[in-house]
DNA sequence: GCAAAATGCTACCCCCGGGTAGAATATAAA
DNA sequence: TTTATATTCTACCCGGGGGTAGCATTTTGC
């Protein structure tokens, strides 16, 4: 009942990027400012970068920006691109088909909460997530 | 974003067992009626054996039995035992200390979900999971 | 033109959940 | 007493998420 550490960074960096403006960031300086290990945290940019939600930028004072309106990126997006949804879509006990008409024994006490769970990612934009000043990053 | 295999299997066969009365149920039957690896079932009966939710009958015509009274175990004490519920009382991003005082960015719009779940893991029983009939399991 | 600083790529290693194998032990039925 | 059927215990293997290392590539600033 978590997201993966894959998930958990990419929020974070793109959330701290966003706060800071629109300009470029290495993953360097991302990486020593969120304390998130530095390797790691290149593949999942450029991973990000091909699905095209930053763009890299090449070279001396390169690094990775956000070009697509912050009111567009949302966080069901960012999650399916690095870990992706299937398990917040699927039975909670492993069934393969399950909804009301044939419901498996936690059917009726976990559907709501998934799809709860469900619409706030899809719902929720990075601009909601950057915009409050004053929380940890 | 879901129980891991150790919890889906202890509820199914816990509904199971509950559905089917009050007897002895061997590992080889549970798992051949559910699907489940026998090896891998054998191990986490016993785990539910030692925490006192069932109770082992050994030799011949051997099993399992649940003693407890059905409305007496909780989502939330079998989940606890096979795989534990930190990881759903957790921060989502991954903060050490995360409340409304001192809230990550996700906080707002994560805990109203992650209480919801922990609730309903709290609440629902047993006897909830196993009532009704015509429920896959 | 050259060096510095950045991304990009490939190949590893570790840990743990999931799963398998086999032998030891207990006990009811024959 | 023997045998069949069960639990119990230990050791091992596999796959994938998480993490590290090294080198190639690109491009700006001098």
């Amino acid at each position: 009942m978590r997201l993966y550490k894959s998930s958990e960074y990419a929020i974070r960096c793109l959330v701290s990027m966003a706060h800071s403006g629109g300009g470029v960031h290495s993953v360097k300086s991302l990486s020593d400012n969120l304390g998130i290990p530095y390797k790691f945290l290149g593949r999942l940019m450029s991973r990000l970068g091909s699905e095209g939600v930053v763009e890299s930028v090449k070279g001396k004072a390169g690094g990775y920006r956000i070009v697509r309106p912050l009111e567009d990126i949302r966080l069901a997006e960012i999650v399916d691109i690095v870990e992706g949804l299937e398990s917040y879509e699927r039975c909670i006990l492993g069934f393969d088909r399950c909804d009301e008409k044939n419901p498996c024994p936690m059917h009726e006490f976990w559907s709501g909460h998934k799809d709860g769970i469900l619409e706030m990612l899809k719902s929720t934009t990075l601009a909601q997530l950057a915009e409050s000043e004053g929380k940890k990053i």
